[in-house]
DNA sequence: CCGATATGTAACTTATTGGTTACCTATGAA
DNA sequence: TTCATAGGTAACCAATAAGTTACATATCGG
């Protein structure tokens, strides 16, 4: 579980999810096109992302055809579903009506970060 | 969007959550209990939790209660739902049972929460 | 065979995270 | 007022993440 939330934290591996579900099938050095770093920068972020497994891989001759897997993304629904779904719209959505601040806004305005 | 998934990547955050569905208004000191290291670590944890307004907080005398606040994991679940709904339990899925190996195969060790 | 292409690994550098100790501010109670 | 408690900030340090260049391997098309 800890792999999907960590695989998922990266902006550029959602994007090379959203870019295999585009392009489900397409090569390392294809989704590469899409990015500003290198090409080792994307077979890294693809490590991290198949060993959540959220990313597949078939070896046809010297290319790998890469797949989205959303198994794992299932397994987060779950989680989430099962044990947030008491709090979706409820009380502690309510809350923000009538709480005075969110934590990223310290009142005291002596200090600024 | 990018605050919500970095602020769930971290394991002690996610049991922050947890925490907080379980005990709705706690202090930041009740929090604490919970964890090995340090209250100023438990700290900065609500404050990334903060920021992407995963918990709220209602100033108290001298005390915070904290509160989860599960809209933001709406729209990560909205996200989820809309976008990747297509491939779930579809091909990218069966494809886990032809594929040769999954890139997850290769050294590095294990993650630590 | 050869050279070009596609991918992967090793070693390294830098940026960010996650944690600490020490100190500061604000509130409640004696 | 005085002191303990609850919370937060500043400065710093260690571990990890994210990127790089250089090198290695494997496959395809002559």
């Amino acid at each position: 579980m800890d792999l999907i939330f960590h695989a998922l934290a990266h902006p550029a591996r959602r994007k090379i999810l959203d870019l295999l579900k585009s392009l489900p099938g397409c090569s390392v050095n294809d989704l590469c096109q899409y990015f500003e770093f290198s090409r080792i920068a994307v077979i890294k972020h693809l490590q991290v992302l198949g060993e959540a497994q959220l990313v597949i891989a078939k070896k046809n001759g010297r290319k790998r055809e890469l797949y989205f897997n959303a198994v794992p993304i299932q397994m987060i629904y779950d989680r989430w579903t099962t044990e947030y779904s008491s709090f979706w719209a409820s009380k502690a959505t309510d809350l923000k009506f009538q709480i005075e601040a969110s934590l990223s806004k310290s009142k005291r305005g002596s200090k600024k970060s």
